[in-house]
RNA sequence: CGCGGAGUGGAGCAGUGGUAGCUCGUUGGGCUCAUAACCCAAAGGUCGUAAGUUCGAGUCUUGCCUCCGCAACCA
């Protein structure tokens, strides 16, 4: 094991959002807002830190949503950028910097990297046969091809996945491809590319990661561990396209940079764009703790990919740690762009304004740390409500009131300590040790929840003290009781700015005091005794049923939207000729054995009379039939098409089902028995 | 198939060998300074399942079940 070291300063990186479409909950809660609980905790400590965040603005699917709206790319990212960054920005999400991978000292510094590395030998080069559209003459990513997918017939397939089956493709794999730009027939053609050789760096990340990382979340620890075990492979840098950063090597025109490979880059340019001066000292400093906020989606690339890249390159540090969060789903459902099930944040500040901080509470408070977590707005307004409104909020009034009610406003001097007001101090002591542990390990939910103890106990100690019963009796003790309420609050507004910055900010303004800092939480004498306070008002406001109620229903208008979409049939397709369709042979056979192919979720091995012989047909359907359940019955199948080896089994053509748009698949049989081979006309 | 994460009272989560906890909700009571807020108390769990290791298992081992994810896009 490693020993423990001690960094002068942070250096905090947020996943690059993809400009492509604006921000949700999902991104909020998974990294944006721990990334910056955790830059505002440090800066309130008075530590040297920076928070970098920036878009992502290159890669295949801005090209194709730029082709789709007839704009070019530039104009996509351009949008999405200013919507994304005013979003965080509402959201008081501090970044020292928000950028974007289109500056021009990030093209600069992408470029410069890969040719160091191009320099250094660090990457292998490979020719391979990819489709090509000679009518759009260039190479076609996986996304722009469409097909008949293999294994469920659905004709369209894309390069990379059938929607309609689920199951992964790669290009060839399609049996008529067609080019998603052109519509013509796209051909292979060579084409080459640039590898970073992940093996080679198999023994320094297992030792990296494995042994002196030991400390990382599980699912980080897991995940990367996963990859290890399997084996790593070399992966390509380089892509076909025009919309990104040109490779830097003579004879590449016509090839960028693959966006995973530019991307984390950014985290550095964007570093250096804020400190053109003193950048390095963030990167090259062995002082300097770096720590990536990202989604788990994004594990891989954080610790595989790109340190295997900064290792490459030599001079750069590596993480110290890579908080990955899970996902969010949204009413029990995944949250997705395409489908517009989400809860888009420049929307949310629309429909409740001023209302930053309850998200930011509720997010947190149920934040995916270990597993997927749900987002309902039903558990938004108990949050909210029952513990934002009626724990803090209403103890913070409640001070303040008392305060104005028999001080005027004015902060009363302690009188005397009793042992329960002594318990009530060390209670609020001892919140900081708590807090800051939760936070050191990035335990973002915990630590809010530790928090709110003082609030609590704040509640507790003025419901047992009863200041509202001895003011006709005993003033002097009233004011001690008051005084420590007030300190209480005073150092609420300290331990929950990290999380509730909006709110605290006003807080402050209703105590008139400027920033603490954090060093004084825990003291009981950050109000002196004489000082007036400002004007009091409510910190956080009830959310109520209809406010819910309408958000509920957007939703539940878009889900039938969603699902009227899926039910509504396709259009039909293009005429085809009598000739075309006499050229497919479609015949009925009887299956006289199925099974389930050994390490294939989806497939089914038929064996098939076909009138003639017998045929081994593969299908993509053990998630539609058992495989008993399919002997004997009679199925129609394309008896000419070309055979095909899927998971090492020669198909020897394709039996027809119908698949609704819910991708639910019914064989196509005879409505009464029919002789093997009879043809299907 | 394989790999990773997860499965704990109505909901959301802690809890890596020693009497099952927290927040919310529910029920009853108290208080009235407070945003019908706050405080106290109670009810509610055979910790997915089966077997095993152990004096003792939510916690370790093995099998099984369920959910999420696994180098397209996506936090």
């Amino acid at each position: 094991m490693k020993k423990e070291k001690q960094f002068k300063r942070t250096l905090i990186t947020t996943a690059l959002p993809y400009a492509n479409g604006p921000v949700h909950i999902g991104h909020l809660a998974g990294v944006y807002v721990p990334a910056d609980i955790y830059a505002r905790y440090l800066r309130l400590k008075g530590e040297e830190a920076l928070m970098i965040g920036g878009s992502d603005e290159h890669g295949v699917p801005i090209t194709i949503l730029a082709r789709r709206e007839g704009v070019s790319p530039q104009e996509v990212v351009d949008r999405y950028h200013n919507i994304i960054k005013k979003s965080f920005e509402d959201f008081g999400i501090t970044f020292d910097i928000y950028s974007r991978t289109t500056s021009e000292i990030h093209r600069r510094m992408a470029s410069d990297f890969f040719r160091t590395l191009y320099d250094k030998g660090a990457f292998v080069e490979k020719t391979t046969e990819q489709y090509y559209d000679p009518e759009a003459r260039q190479f076609l990513a996986d996304r722009y091809i469409t097909g008949t997918c293999p294994h469920c017939g659905n004709e369209r397939a894309y390069g990379d996945q059938c929607e309609a089956c689920g199951t992964s493709l790669s290009p060839t794999d399609l049996t008529d491809p067609k080019s998603a730009i052109s519509g013509s027939v796209p051909v292979m053609k060579a084409t080459r590319h640039w590898y970073l050789p992940l093996d080679r760096y198999d023994a320094f990340l297992r030792e990296w990661i494995l042994e002196e990382h030991r400390e990382w979340k599980p699912n980080v620890y897991g995940q990367c561990k996963s990859w290890l075990d399997m084996g790593l492979q070399p992966r390509a840098v380089s892509r076909d396209l025009d919309w990104g950063i040109p490779v830097p090597v003579e004879g590449a025109e016509g090839k960028v940079l693959y966006v995973w490979f530019d991307a984390p880059i950014g985290y550095i340019s964007n570093t250096r764009e804020l400190c053109p001066g003193s950048w390095e000292k963030w990167w090259k400093d062995e002082e300097t703790k770096i720590v990536n906020f990202i989604g788990k989606d994004n594990i891989v690339f954080h610790c595989i990919v790109f340190p295997a890249m900064l290792k490459a390159e030599g001079t750069y540090n590596l993480p110290e740690n890579v908080p990955a969060n899970e996902f969010l789903n949204l009413e029990g459902d995944k949250i997705s762009t395409s489908r517009n099930w989400a809860v888009w944040l420049h929307e949310y500040l629309e429909e409740l304004p001023g209302k930053q901080d309850s998200l930011r509470y509720a997010l947190t408070a149920n934040a995916p740390e270990t597993k997927d977590n749900d987002f309902t707005w039903k558990d938004f307004q108990a949050r909210n409500n029952n513990e934002l409104v009626a724990v803090l909020g209403n103890f913070v009034n409640r001070a303040l009131v008392l305060t104005w009610k028999y001080f005027d406003g004015i902060v009363p001097a302690i009188t005397g300590l009793t042992d329960f007001d002594r318990g009530m101090l060390d209670c609020m002591a001892g919140i900081r040790a708590g807090v800051e542990r939760l936070l050191d390990t990035y335990h973002f939910r915990d630590a809010q929840k530790e928090a709110m103890l003082l609030a609590r106990a704040g509640n507790k100690y003025l419901a047992d003290a009863e200041p509202w019963k001895l003011a006709s009796t005993d003033m002097g003790r009233v004011a001690t009781v008051i005084n420590i309420a007030l300190q209480i609050t005073a150092n609420l507004s300290i331990v929950f700015e990290p999380f509730l910055p909006a709110g605290m900010d006003k807080l402050r303004r209703m105590l008139n005091v400027q920033p603490p800092g954090w060093s004084r939480l825990g003291e009981a004498d950050i109000l002196e005794p004489g000082h007036r306070l400002g004007e009091a008002g409510l910190l956080f406001e009830k959310i109520d049923d209809g406010v819910i109620q309408a958000q509920v229903q957007k939703l539940e208008d878009r889900r039938k939207a969603n699902e009227a979409v899926e039910r509504r049939a396709r259009p039909v397709r293009e005429a085809v000729t009598i000739e075309d369709f006499g050229r497919l042979d479609i015949r009925v056979g009887t299956v006289l054995e199925c099974t389930k192919v050994p390490k294939a979720d989806k497939l089914l091995q038929f064996r098939i009379d076909d009138g003639l012989n017998r045929r081994t047909i593969i299908s993509g359907v053990a998630m539609h039939y058992r495989p008993e359940e399919m002997v004997g019955k009679q199925v129609c199948f394309v008896a000419n098409l070309e055979p095909r080896r899927l998971k090492g089994v020669v198909s020897e053509g394709m039996i027809l089902f119908a698949g609704d748009a819910g991708g639910r698949l019914t064989a196509i049989m005879p409505e009464a028995p029919v002789m093997p081979g009879s043809e299907v006309k």
